[in-house]
DNA sequence: CCCATGTCAGCTCCACTGAGATTT
DNA sequence: CAAATCTCAGTGTAGCTGACATGG
């Protein structure tokens, strides 16, 4: 392309790559591009490692909150129910969680958390940090806050 | 599903849609959702009108920045060409946006804004702001100027 | 009712074609 | 001007994901 070119008036073409204003103006653009980022940098970190982003949804649910029964983790994460079978599956056979028959309803199945799951948990959070640097890059420490405070009432609302 | 029960004790188990703090704590999870919640919506408005967030995109460019190649609007969007050829295909057909072969480089189609299509963005640019004020609903106008400026330079980083 | 399996649509990405431009 | 090479628009396909539908 024109990388070969020293670009002598660099200026002169500025606008190649812009986003459209009309779209930047938009705080729904702004947020869904950033969150469609952060989420895609995520997804490739988790993905060198064979998971998928709910997979780690689901073993945070567990370690907060303690064994689900696999219904409940549907409602929580809002995950299909179907979809869900899939991600206990995987995380049964990595040996993070286990399934247990509920004895007082053997229908429910009970998932629980194994100390492996916990630990993975904590390396997956770390990748999730790393990835939230990097996005955040262009902001300190009390603007990250700020951010965040913002976005907690955001998504509390939804 | 409970929406018509007026949740007679709904503090009862107030856990049971909650996030965990876990991830809660991430930002990156936050703008995740908040950005997944916000395109999920608008997309859902958007194919009311049998269209879909490029479409959007592409008008907005053009009303913006006047015509351009459709190579252009490839590089500008970071869509896919093959894809863009059925976008324009699309807005064509509504008589929203006109293609002309470049007579300097007849291999280059000029894609341009008429009127109607002028006309269109302005509807979804409205839709955009509905949805906008539904997501944002926590915050007040202050607030909310605050969000954008973060995340503007959040994108700005990217 | 709860879990599991299968199917389907949408989006993204990739390979290829043919017209046209550019270089040697 | 001829041949090789590159660019652009357009077509078709395959993989992935998420939502839905049916069966156990």
């Amino acid at each position: 392309m024109d990388s070969a070119q020293p670009a002598p008036s660099a200026r002169s073409a500025p606008s190649a790559h812009a986003t459209p204003p009309t779209l930047l103006d938009l705080s729904t653009y702004l947020v869904s591009r950033v969150g469609k980022t952060a989420r895609g940098r995520l997804a490739a970190r988790l993905a060198r490692r064979e998971l998928r982003l709910w997979d780690m949804a689901v073993l945070a649910a567990l370690a907060d909150f303690g064994p689900h029964a696999q219904r409940e983790l549907v409602v929580r994460l809002g995950v299909d129910a179907s979809d869900m079978t899939k991600v206990i599956d995987q995380l049964a056979a990595a040996g993070w969680v286990e399934r247990a028959r509920d004895p007082r309803d053997r229908r429910r199945v009970s998932v629980s958390l194994t100390p492996e799951g916990r630990t993975a948990l904590a390396e997956l959070d770390a990748e999730a940090r790393a990835v939230q640097d990097e996005v955040l890059a262009p902001l300190d420490a009390d603007e990250r806050r700020a951010l965040h405070a913002l976005l907690l009432r955001v998504h509390q609302g939804l």
